[in-house]
RNA sequence: UCCUUCUUAGCUCAGCUGGUUAGAGCACAUGACUGUUAAUCAUGGGGUCCUUGGUUCAAGCCCAAGAGAGGGAGCCA
């Protein structure tokens, strides 16, 4: 029986059996305790035996991180701390694990330290907790598309196409590493490649994506995303997942109405299935505050903080809006940004916390940036300067979604293509949408990660995956 | 990739101006005590001071190169 289950019905005087890891084992002259965790909930159980139930041999083999299935029967606790625990009849040890070399003590361990040990860090609290969220969160998603007529689209994660230029690709390919076939030129010969043409891992859905809401309306994406990029930042990560939906008919104000609605039902999902972990997860922040500057300490707890987003409304307002606040701040007159402010700039990461952390204090969706530091397919203005993109804005985060309307006139798409340099057949098919029955469509991509960074108050991407990939690190 | 900080026991860290046998807390082992909650108390074992090279009578400490990690920046989700 679970944990989880064992605490939700909790029927004193059942005989029931407990099948988990060891967190802490404490002996007493009479009676012995041993906390077991199923990573079922937050929770553990206790189990208590009294001197002389378990023989002297198995007890040695119950230490921290062993293995163990217990039988026995569940009644209300004698102790504090617990409503019920496990009056132990016998105790199987399935795994042993010998506490002098166990990496995880009883004790606080530094992430850093867990991130080396990413094969058990998830037997940890903090680590559980995460790893619960997350899945809410990706179940949540699921949820909300599937509840609002959206399709979820299976695209590629090989590519042949490089046009999107979201950044550096990782080259998928069988031919020999060392000696590849060549050309006359000497260049590598890609057509004796397995796909006969140089392919990729994806660095975004959305291309394809477009294809299946320009017959299905509404579509979604939700799979595992790639960049090659030598990032090496809190925020990074080379192996991603991303949630694309796209969707026919919508402009821009659509668009934004759905990033809005989707990340507060998402949010709000987690507030309602994860509380618990939720809770352990704000203490676990609150007791690292506790080092901090009065200054650098948040105002909200975790909890009141995802509140807060669900609760209020997030602030639109143009590029160019956001750069006349700019331009306007203390900060700026006072020469404290250190990248220059001006039209035309693309908005530094200190631009950014400006304004969502110091001058609205909540999520923020800004519109209509210039074309030129945009992508090719976002959809332009009349002005003919600026492009129908759309980024969402955290605080703590930044960047959260970026999204556009995209450019359904053909001849204006064809143009842009042609302008940042890609060639024409090789999105022949991407072009061909405006072609027949082209018509208005939006989209955007949210970076899972991010989004559980979000909810779950951990500051290092590194923590909210199992298995982090960034530049020279694949272990695991 | 750039800037910056760090690397000493299983973990978290201290180590003075370069000086003789490198410390603490936790963990672990043993014992005592106890319906305990990361139990408590006592005792004990535990070290490639990241690596290589250099300076010096003498290097954990100074210098150089390299490796790894953290934070910030860029790229973005």
């Amino acid at each position: 029986m679970q944990i989880k289950e064992i605490l939700q019905t909790a029927e004193i005087g059942k005989e029931i059996t407990v099948k988990g890891w060891v967190r802490t084992k404490r002996v007493s002259s009479n009676v012995v305790f041993i906390n077991i965790n199923d990573g079922s909930v937050i929770h553990n159980i206790q189990a208590v035996a009294e001197t002389g139930i378990i023989d002297e041999e198995t007890l040695k083999l119950v230490t921290t991180g062993s293995c163990v299935a217990i039988t026995g029967t569940l009644i209300e606790s004698q102790g504090q701390g617990q409503k019920v625990e496990l009056q132990v009849k016998s105790v199987f040890v399935y795994g042993t694990a010998d506490p002098e070399k166990y990496p995880l003590q009883p004790k606080k361990h530094s992430l850093e330290f867990l991130r080396e040990i990413a094969h058990l860090r998830p037997r940890t609290n903090t680590f559980s907790a995460i790893l619960r969220v997350r899945h809410s969160l990706a179940f949540a998603i699921n949820k909300y598309f599937n509840d609002n007529g959206f399709f979820y689209l299976h695209t590629p994660i090989i590519t042949g196409s490089d046009a999107e230029g979201a950044g550096e690709m990782f080259r998928v390919s069988t031919l020999d590493p060392i000696k590849p076939p060549l050309n006359e030129d000497g260049s590598v010969n890609y057509k004796e490649d397995f796909f006969g043409k140089e392919t990729n891992l994806t660095v975004s859905g959305q291309l394809e994506g477009e294809l299946g809401a320009m017959a299905l309306s509404k579509i979604y994406t939700f799979g595992p995303t790639f960049r090659a990029e030598n990032s090496n930042t809190t925020r990074h990560l080379a192996e991603f997942w991303m949630i694309e939906p796209e969707v026919a008919f919508f402009e821009l104000e659509d668009n934004m109405n759905l990033a809005e609605d989707f990340t507060k039902y998402v949010i709000n999902y987690a507030l309602t299935n994860c509380y618990d972990d939720l809770v352990f997860l704000e203490n676990r922040l609150k007791e690292e505050e506790k080092n901090k500057k009065k200054e650098e300490q948040s105002e909200l707890s975790l909890i009141e903080k995802l509140r807060f987003v669900v609760d209020n409304d997030y602030v639109r307002l143009t590029y160019t809006e956001a750069i006349k606040i700019l331009l306007n701040s203390k900060r700026h007159k006072e020469g404290k940004f250190q990248y220059p402010v001006e039209w035309g700039i693309d908005l530094q990461s200190e631009h950014e916390r400006y304004l969502v952390e110091k001058h609205f204090k909540k999520p923020v969706i800004l519109t209509n940036y210039p074309k030129d530091i945009k992508a090719f397919y976002m959809k332009q203005d009349e002005d003919g300067k600026t492009v129908r993109a759309m980024d969402v804005l955290f605080p703590g985060i930044g960047e959260i979604i970026g999204g556009s309307q995209r450019e359904d006139d053909y001849e204006k798409l064809l143009q842009r293509t042609k302008e940042v340099g890609i060639h024409e057949d090789t999105i022949w098919w991407y072009l061909e949408t405006r072609k027949y029955g082209s018509a208005p469509h939006s989209g955007f991509g949210l970076g899972f990660e991010r989004m559980v960074l979000f909810v779950t108050g951990m500051t290092n991407i590194r923590d909210v995956i199992p298995f982090p990939r960034t530049p020279k690190s694949a272990e695991f």
